[in-house]
DNA sequence: TCAAAAGTGTGCAATATTGAACAGACACGC
DNA sequence: GCGTGTCTGTTCAATATTGCACACTTTTGA
């Protein structure tokens, strides 16, 4: 799976979505995939294989993506050519999500890190949903709301740590990233320049602190080219 | 005024808000503090004095607040001491949101830069009105997208400039900060502490760009204490 | 009004970080 | 097997940044 292949479902007929009565709308779990699904106007299903662009900065913005399968990078480029990634998105999540607030254009590049499959809802169908639709406005209320405390922990982390704690902090952040299926340590493949680009750092310096980590035994190569990370790395975050 | 004061509004019964009906939900005006002085239950209007504390990090969070008049700062303090301030709110902006997302701790301290008047919306409350009123909770979706977009744009700033534009920066977003009234390009007195605070870095540096830009007629002192930013200030945020 | 507190302009040595370079390790396709 | 490209470990000088120090100025509050 290389190209992106889409399944357009515009034609369908637009019906309301059969979702659980919300007597209780806190600890009621919802299978939100299923109420995605329900959407039927609008959107467009769309898989794309590994490292595909799904938009790109600058690019004109439309449309919001909902996160089936598979994971996804946000990445921005500065004007100097520099690359930073913003964030790294798991199934159930949204993106894109700028152009409802009024953005013309992508902030930053979307691209696949595995094989996904996402939605693309069209802005202005996305706009009506969450004023029609209570379900799909407390789901969107919810990404939001742990987006934004991810940002902030981000920000805080930039503001106050060496480029050493905030490497951990990634590691750290990555090991537990996509524990949906088991309780997996094993980083998925990252390369150091990659590494470098979320923390905000040069390579050479991420090789430095690698070794250093690997020295303390804070972090393991496993055969192939995976790395485990050891849980006490925490103590680099948190001491000194 | 320098005590919170408070009138609780919990007796009045609740009955739901008029509001313009629906029918073109962009671009149509609201009036938000009359929509939000309509929500009657679970809800308290606080007013407090510059430089008030209105919640510490720490402290256990049950509700959210929306700042009805005056501007408030969040900060962080981490374990060494050092304090971030990680945003600058408005008249308009709701903030101690993430308990929605189930934080149970306050992650930041909130206090009043001016005197303030807040409304204080329970948790519970908070989370049935978005459940069962579109227009609060369109309310909030929209300013979750700003805050979004506001961090997003900190963290790359971090990610990709040095102190010295991160300073300019800062300095422009401040000019154009709580433009409601006219057009002010005098900035509300912040001392290069806070400056530092704000951009992620030391006081010494701060004084040291202020000066640079002082010298290149980026700022300009305006007699009593305040600063007036100069646009030119942008070259130093595009150039090189 | 005066003294304390807060804010500012400097300087400087100790560190941290960059940016570029180069060689070896490894995977991959042909 | 053999190039080719990517990833890595390592170095090193040039910069940027910190953390302190001290003398001044301004603001604040009694």
């Amino acid at each position: 799976m290389t190209t992106p292949t889409s399944r357009n479902e515009k034609s369908k007929p637009f019906n309301s979505v059969a979702v659980p009565s919300g007597r209780n709308h806190k600890s009621r779990p919802v299978d939100w995939n299923a109420l995605l699904a329900g959407i039927n106007g609008g959107k467009t299903i769309i898989e794309y294989g590994a490292s595909r662009t799904i938009f790109s900065q600058g690019q004109p913005a439309d449309a919001v993506f909902y996160l089936r399968h598979g994971k996804v990078k946000l990445a921005v480029t500065s004007e100097q050519g520099k690359e930073a990634i913003v964030a790294l998105l798991n199934a159930g999540e949204f993106f894109g999500e700028g152009c409802l607030a009024g953005q013309p254009l992508r902030m930053a590049t979307a691209s696949a890190m595995t094989d996904c499959t996402l939605a693309r809802i069209e802005k202005t169908r996305m706009a009506s949903m969450l004023h029609e639709q209570h379900e799909i406005s407390e789901l969107f209320v919810t990404h939001l709301l742990s987006r934004n405390i991810q940002f902030e922990g981000d920000l805080v982390d930039q503001l106050f740590n060496s480029s050493e704690k905030r490497l951990a902090r990634i590691l750290l952040q990555l090991s537990h990233f996509g524990k949906e299926s088991r309780a997996e340590t094993v980083l998925p493949r990252v390369s150091q320049e990659n590494l470098a680009q979320m923390v905000g750092t040069t390579r050479s310096r991420v090789s430095h602190f690698m070794n250093k980590f690997k020295k303390h035994g804070f972090v393991d190569y496993t055969g192939n080219g995976g790395l485990t990370v050891n849980s006490g790395l925490l103590s680099v975050v948190l001491h000194d």
